[in-house]
DNA sequence: GCCGCCCTGACAGAGCGCTGTCAAGGTCGG
DNA sequence: CCGACCTTGACAGCGCTCTGTCAGGGCGGC
């Protein structure tokens, strides 16, 4: 079928194996393996690569902040803490009923909707 | 009222002035000034400063990485490019009527919301 | 008026991220 | 079977981030 080796996805896509491997390590284009265990780039790979090149050169972002942003996909409980101290600043938010506790953690998930309630009540 | 200076705040927040004067450049704790130009920390701030301290603590984060997740913030082109790119993946996302156009842009918060809404219906 | 703090700007060094290159060994096609 | 490719792991250098420190000048309280 269509899939390229490591050096010829490196060629086509601009990017070297090098790099290709990189990529893979922080988790953003991972190629499935052949029974040898190569990495087999197929066509949603390579159209993978090209945009992942295209949208660090459009916003000037490196590998590494694509990397933390796939972190805070990863890892809601860190994307939440940020979502919180970030909104801490402006007034105490707690006009809701429940006073100023640290979230029950188990209504977590509630907590994060209503938040993104309000962004979509506008 | 109670405002302390640059070197006070850092003494009772544990940070250094020098990082007090770079956490405010990387737009994370900004102080009001004094009509000289003092740096004036006042409780809000130094909140902002610990619990600033404890969210790179709990996650292991760096300065930069809290700097990247406000930039995400502010350029929500940027947060809706990267949302696009690890949406991309799964399947062909284009079920419903608008064909495989770029967005018209101008539809842009509405496609994000949309995003968003499946994100609230489960 | 003085001493101590504040400001901005700059330089410096440690550390880390990114990228290339090499080594030792396995796989594949002619 | 041989040459060209692949694998992982390691090391090296460039550049950037982070943090401290210093210089030159202004502000403030005693």
């Amino acid at each position: 079928m269509t899939a390229l080796t490591i050096h010829e996805a490196a060629t086509t896509t601009g990017w070297s194996p090098r790099m290709l491997r990189y990529v893979e390590q922080l988790g953003l284009v991972e190629a499935p393996r052949s029974a040898a265990g190569y990495r087999l780039y197929g066509p949603a790979q390579l159209q993978r690569l090209r945009t992942l090149r295209a949208l660090l050169d459009e916003h000037g972002l490196e590998l590494g902040d694509v990397g933390f942003a796939l972190r805070l996909r990863r890892e809601p409980a860190l994307a939440g803490a940020l979502d919180d101290w970030f909104d801490e600043t402006p007034a105490p938010p707690r006009t809701t009923g429940s006073p100023g506790a640290p979230v029950p953690d188990a209504d977590w998930l509630a907590f994060e909707q209503a938040k993104h309630q309000q962004l979509l009540d506008r």
